[in-house]
DNA sequence: TGTACATCAGTGAACGCGCGTTCACTGATGTAC
DNA sequence: TGTACATCAGTGAACGCGCGTTCACTGATGTAC
């Protein structure tokens, strides 16, 4: 699905892809939603018309048909791009941190996921919309979501790896990582309010509970 | 705004109100847009157009001008609703359980708010859609929220009737909250996944790793 | 090297539809005298 | 008690618009002979 930069791209007019290219127009729209759903500025619901959605693409809509059905799936090719691009980010994250304890790969982990969150709140949102359907057509969730739970399994069991006793791996990874997406969540909600410092303190402190609760070996 | 029965409403043919209570009329629509918007059947996005919510309503379009400036205007007044609803949901909760245990207590606090949060879904997305935005005009939504932060503050901190030192109580409130919240929001991605029983049992172990963290005094 | 043809990546016009919004109206009910 | 009037709670028709979708087309580029 190619590395969709969400940043202010230009929305102009498209020069005609050359002959054997054509696919290149699909990974454009996927990033033209992507642009559109995570506008800041308009702040739009989830909801886009086909119409502006090929204008976003800089492309006359019957243009879109080539590649997609409709609106939705292009939403859902967008929804597995973000999972990929996530699960690249936090590998990247934990090989970063490789050197160091596994507390601090597990931190580097879910730092990742959070810097993911707010520089992408387009995927985010299309990813893990409160209901199991995109645009109102249900999709299989599930497969992609599965690969963010084996990352967070992973990384929770690592911390084996400092001599901490971590119980329930799956308790323990389920804990975290909902501790930490409900946060991202609800934050604009409450800002103001839970003066807990940045999303990283926040990791840290999960981790540092996790870390007591299971103790040392 | 009154209760919002979200049940299987019938959306005939309406009868008009008599002279002094057009008022009525509103709270018909409210109630309308949240069963709309919870409509398992259709699962349809947010987005819902003035036409149908009237329909919804048993009523013409225009007259929703009446009462409403736009389908914005509703789905704010359904997120407003649903705030008040959940909080006296989990006042109650706590005030059934008040002659338990302070862990007793917070445990049937978090348990009302699943329990809202799966019975009341509509309202439950138009108050925690991930934007700050509803139909994508910004609304003043931490006042709302401020009620709930208490609710779980009070919660937390009655933990030392039982006893146990709390440590920090925001922070013990805010990780059981967002933990909750991640977990009612990710249910759905992971439900196949991860085994860890319903949502009340995940909640019972949450409590029981901050008693535990805490400690005897 | 030239030429006919096929394919590819879209365009532009057109369709019928539901939308948000306005406007003048209707008819039931209350109120003043 | 009767009657004129005001108000209230909506209706119904109409507008212009953007939408999803279809269709025939265009013109550039590759391929066969």
């Amino acid at each position: 699905m190619g590395s969709t930069a969400e940043g202010p791209a230009p929305s102009g007019r498209r020069e005609r892809n050359p002959r054997g290219q054509g696919d290149r127009l699909r990974a454009d729209v996927v990033e033209a939603l992507a642009r559109l759903v995570s506008d800041d500025e308009r702040m739009r619901p989830v909801s886009v018309s086909l119409r502006e959605l090929a204008r976003e693409a800089g492309v006359t809509a019957p243009a879109i048909y080539r590649h997609f059905a409709s609106v939705d799936e292009v939403a859902w090719a967008v929804a597995l791009d973000g999972f990929a691009r996530l699960v690249a980010t936090m590998d990247e994250a934990v090989a970063e941190a490789g050197a160091g304890t596994g507390a601090a790969r597990l931190i580097a982990l879910a730092q990742a996921y959070c810097r993911f969150a707010t520089e992408n709140r387009g995927h985010f949102r299309l990813m893990f919309g409160v209901e199991p359907t995109l645009f109102g057509v249900p999709r299989e969730v599930e497969p992609p979501a599965l690969e963010l739970v084996e990352r967070w399994r992973r990384a929770t069991s690592a911390l084996r790896d400092d001599g901490v006793a971590v119980g329930d791996v799956d308790s323990a990874a389920m804990y975290l990582w909902t501790a930490v997406h409900g946060r991202l969540v609800l934050s604009p909600l409450i800002s103001s309010v839970w003066e807990l410092g940045d999303v990283h303190r926040f990791v840290e402190r999960l981790v540092g509970e996790i870390v007591r609760v299971g103790g040392k070996r």
